[in-house]
DNA sequence: TTCATTTATGCAACAATGATGCAAATATAG
DNA sequence: CTATATTTGCATCATTGTTGCATAAATGAA
């Protein structure tokens, strides 16, 4: 899928940075992407311009966030069935205490069941599993 | 459990600070607390020794981290069965979205099993559910 | 209890992360 | 091509977290 279609498809203007940053992504996929990665990879980086791309590709279902429990928010393209308000959440993040990478883990739970003390609702939720990634090890 | 016994259960000097901020834990058991929790809990809060505090116990097993998704970090103390290095960190977090509230849910993941795809070595997992909590509904 | 040693505290300074307001530039619909 | 709506890039500010260092306090030993 190219950066320009997926911008249209999820309504964002189609400017060069909103491209950048969305072929950066593309060319990790799977990989979720810090806010530094991203700059470290961008040409012109602008912090607030891309705080900014990066809050509207969420809310256009675009990218998801990934929790990995570093600190630091990452982000990582979302699959063909999120749509722009529910995101597809329930895939787990796994993130290397060594390297810091972390992968979106499709397939990682077989059954993940909880469940909740009475008055609590559930809407979603993140699994992060931390450990070492292949290259670590 | 009385704070001062606590302390020196987790070799940690008993000073009027330590005392106070673990106090704040007892006070909320089961509640994971942010740093700005802690803070307005406080008498005297000084920034800086809070997060050594809050490090110094976590490194003692005293408290563990409890990510929630909320982009800041919270703390919990853990049960009894935590050691210094090997936190039960097998239980999920429940976290609030509208009042911000952070609860470990000990009892909440029945069978919690994943699979890694070949190479990753988990270490450790964190679970958070994120919903609307019973006050909150 | 008192002293020596080790550890903790409180302050200043700094770094990283993130938000807001506004003018200029750009993309899109008509 | 133009008018409108959106995005960008800049300055400024707020929050969160770290490090270094001098002072203060806690602990163990005499």
């Amino acid at each position: 899928m190219k950066a320009v279609t997926l911008l249209k498809e999820h309504h964002l203007r189609k400017t060069d940075f909103r491209k950048e940053v969305l072929e950066i992504f593309l060319a990790h996929k799977g990989r979720a992407l810090s806010h530094a990665d991203l700059e470290m990879a961008l040409d012109s980086p602008d912090r607030i311009t891309l705080y900014r791309t990066l809050r509207s590709f969420e809310e256009k279902g675009l990218i998801h966030q990934a929790i990995d429990g570093s600190g630091t928010n990452k982000y990582a393209l979302c699959r063909d069935d999120c749509t722009a308000h529910i995101h597809l959440d329930r895939h787990a993040h796994f993130h290397c205490q060594k390297c810091g990478l972390t992968l979106c883990l499709f397939h990682a739970m077989k059954d993940f069941r909880y469940q909740l003390p009475e008055g609590m609702k559930a809407s979603s939720a993140e699994v992060i599993i931390k450990g070492v990634c292949e290259d670590c090890s």
